[in-house]
DNA sequence: GATTAAACAATAATCATTTCAAATTGTCAA
DNA sequence: TTGACAATTTGAAATGATTATTGTTTAATC
């Protein structure tokens, strides 16, 4: 998972500038397993930057997308989510609180049957798991 | 997978209206697996019933949602589909044109991991295949 | 056929996201 | 360090999907 300095010289490699907004942005994703949407992100960055627009997060998280720096996820129907954490994994959301957690990839392993793959060329899948969680199951 | 009639049933049961717009929604739904978005359905309605209102078409569908009689996809960036096959099955996506195909869920079998079972109650699954089809392939 | 609750169509509202034009600001070379 | 320029930010307005509202119509039941 990149740190906000990995991701300051990936930018510079691309001539893209580091302004104190995207600073700010690479600060929040920095560790972050909390997959953030883009409305928590802004409102995570306007309590240190309270002039920045909604438009700047979704440029940035868009530039960062195409880099291949985080994975927009579309798991929830609601809205979708950021995950800096780019290698590769699954997630868990639980349908009373919505909350999104990481599952490792190790141990999920789903084949691809091969009649599928003389008509498809997979690059990539995710695993999404619906449930309960403890949380929400107490609560019921 | 429902039949128009099987869903008939199922609305009587549950006091639901039989309307003509209903039925002809059925109709389309009835083995369909081309994994259509509301918009696609309305479309095709709107052939044989030139005044059907789209919120009609989200409304049924949202109704056949809570009834468990189809799926709602969110594996796409743009717009939600639907799936009248409710039996767990998978699904792969090609990045090119954004074509869904199915793929049968026992040659797929994703495990998850003890640690979280602890943490989260599952009650489905669903495994994205995201991809290149045979035809956008042969474009490049 | 009359009654009544449910469903319809039309329209307006909402919500997430994108686009646009003008003002601002990093960057880099002088 | 400064100035120029292109990239970036901003705020507002647009968009596209979806949901809510409201009178009108209709399916189901008697």
């Amino acid at each position: 998972m990149n740190t906000s300095e990995d991701l300051i010289e990936k930018f510079r490699n691309r001539n893209y500038k580091i302004t104190p907004q995207r600073l700010g942005i690479f600060k929040i994703l920095e560790g972050n397993l909390d997959h953030p949407s883009a409305e928590d992100i802004f409102a995570t960055i306007k309590k240190t930057y309270p002039t920045i627009s909604f438009t700047t997060v979704y440029k940035t998280l868009d530039i960062l997308e195409k880099m291949g720096e985080v994975l927009k996820i579309t798991i929830d129907d609601e809205r979708k989510h950021y995950d800096p954490n780019t290698y590769t994994h699954h997630h868990i959301i639980c349908l009373g609180c919505n909350k999104i957690s990481d599952v490792d990839a190790e141990s999920v392993n789903p084949q691809l049957p091969d009649g599928i793959l003389q008509e498809f060329t997979p690059s990539r899948y995710h695993v999404s798991f619906y449930g309960t969680c403890k949380d929400c199951l107490s609560k019921q």
